[in-house]
DNA sequence: GCGGTTAGTTGAACGTGTTCAAATTCGGTT
DNA sequence: AACCGAATTTGAACACGTTCAACTAACCGC
């Protein structure tokens, strides 16, 4: 009940430096030794401030892979929003906003690795998928939504409203995909993208056909039983 | 070229038994008080012998995630290859073989979270997906050839060949929903065991159709795609 | 300015995973 | 029975993530 939310320790423009100045150091060392070889102790001494100190702003190192995605998705709003004011179907916003994700996560290809490592473990307060509440993961939805939400497309009710979950989930194992992917210039994950949104593309078509209704309405209960049996692991609170 | 792929250090009976102890001591912790709970020098002290000791069978905390993953396989064989004697429709024989695997598991539900958490990070020798000779991810395979190759149904060469890839990968999806479902029993993941059985029959006659023969050939080519990204993170070798 | 409350910072200490050189045991050979 | 090399076992040492009691700095009402 009384569980608290509160995730930044920050409450003066201060405090707000020193977190940026940990989190900036912390990404960059991550970029160029990975996540494993970067210690907290290394990144403490970087930033010039005790070790103490780094936990003072992240709860554990974890935390900051947290940070990370949160930076990440922001940087990717930034160039989405924009880009979305010029595309109007579907299928064009789709890719417009796969691409630019990957663009933005680029730099951190071979620290990416881990961003899965908690991501199926049910305890784990960064698991993307078990916590309906994350706020990353609800402002990441989000941009899906306004993908969906710009276009003319007939869409059912039904699966319109779970549509942008549906996509999420999508744009989640397209950045699995990208980060076993060891080509050049990452070729493949952006095939994989141009070959993928023109298949969820047609699907949503098909989908919305009136004919399709009753497997439609069957689909989309699985998928929101799916989701109840991810979200209800919120009940364990500490540890 | 001259990786070396022994993973037992195990040359002689004595050792072979050490090696025994100390696992079913640190599974049966594991099952107790969870895998992050349960310490190395618990293991040790609980199995008898020293903390180096434990070290020499098994090279890190995380091989002993492996070697459960084989135990589980074997004890999933050695219960599945009897029941499929009597079932004989590819169908029955799915959803003898889902049923059975998380029978087996059962006992280590709790523990299982932890299962997931090297599976998405390209670099960790752990990953089934990413090591295609992983010796545990071949043999689970093989089971599902077994359930394949006992039926009469008429499938496509192409699609034969993949189909006991894809339905190990659709098993390690329901187990992972296994994972965070906390209905009484399991209940849900049976049930959803029950109706994608059926989604996956359907499919497969659907897909067998000689109409589907361009679409089937169009998704197979994407899954082979897929599978060769993963498996092409074999290069680096050490860490 | 002063006292007090909160925010921010420190570094020592602890627990745990992992490594390793050295010691011990084992199985076979002479 | 003595010996040798390999397999096995040991425990101390190390590195790292994490915790925490104590300290300092900043801010606010008076």
């Amino acid at each position: 009940m009384a569980a608290m939310r509160k995730k930044k320790a920050v409450k003066t423009p201060k405090g707000d430096q020193t977190r940026k100045l940990i989190l900036d150091t912390a990404l960059e060392m991550f970029r160029e030794r990975g996540y494993e070889q970067t210690t907290m102790r290394a990144i403490a001494e970087k930033a010039g401030v005790s070790l103490g100190n780094a936990y003072y702003y992240f709860r554990s190192k974890e935390f900051l892979i947290q940070a990370f995605y949160q930076t990440m998705h922001d940087d990717h709003v930034a160039l989405a929003l924009p880009a979305l004011e010029k595309d109007d179907t579907l299928k064009t916003r789709l890719l417009t906003v796969m691409r630019l994700k990957i663009e933005v996560m680029k730099p951190y290809h071979q620290f990416a690795g881990v961003l899965f490592k908690t991501a199926g473990d049910p305890q784990s307060p960064l698991n993307p998928f078990a916590d309906e509440a994350n706020p990353v993961r609800q402002a990441s939805i989000q941009l899906f939504e306004k993908v969906v939400e710009g276009t003319k497309a007939r869409i059912p009710k039904d699966l319109r409203a779970e549509l942008p979950y549906l996509l999420w989930v999508y744009h989640m194992g397209i950045i699995l995909f990208w980060i076993h992917d060891r080509s050049p210039k990452h070729r493949r994950t952006y095939r994989l993208i141009d070959r993928t949104v023109e298949m969820v593309d047609k699907m949503i078509s098909l989908g919305s056909n009136p004919f399709m209704r009753p497997l439609r309405k069957h689909a989309l209960a699985l998928v929101d039983e799916l989701r109840d049996a991810a979200d209800d692991v919120l009940d364990s609170d500490d540890n």
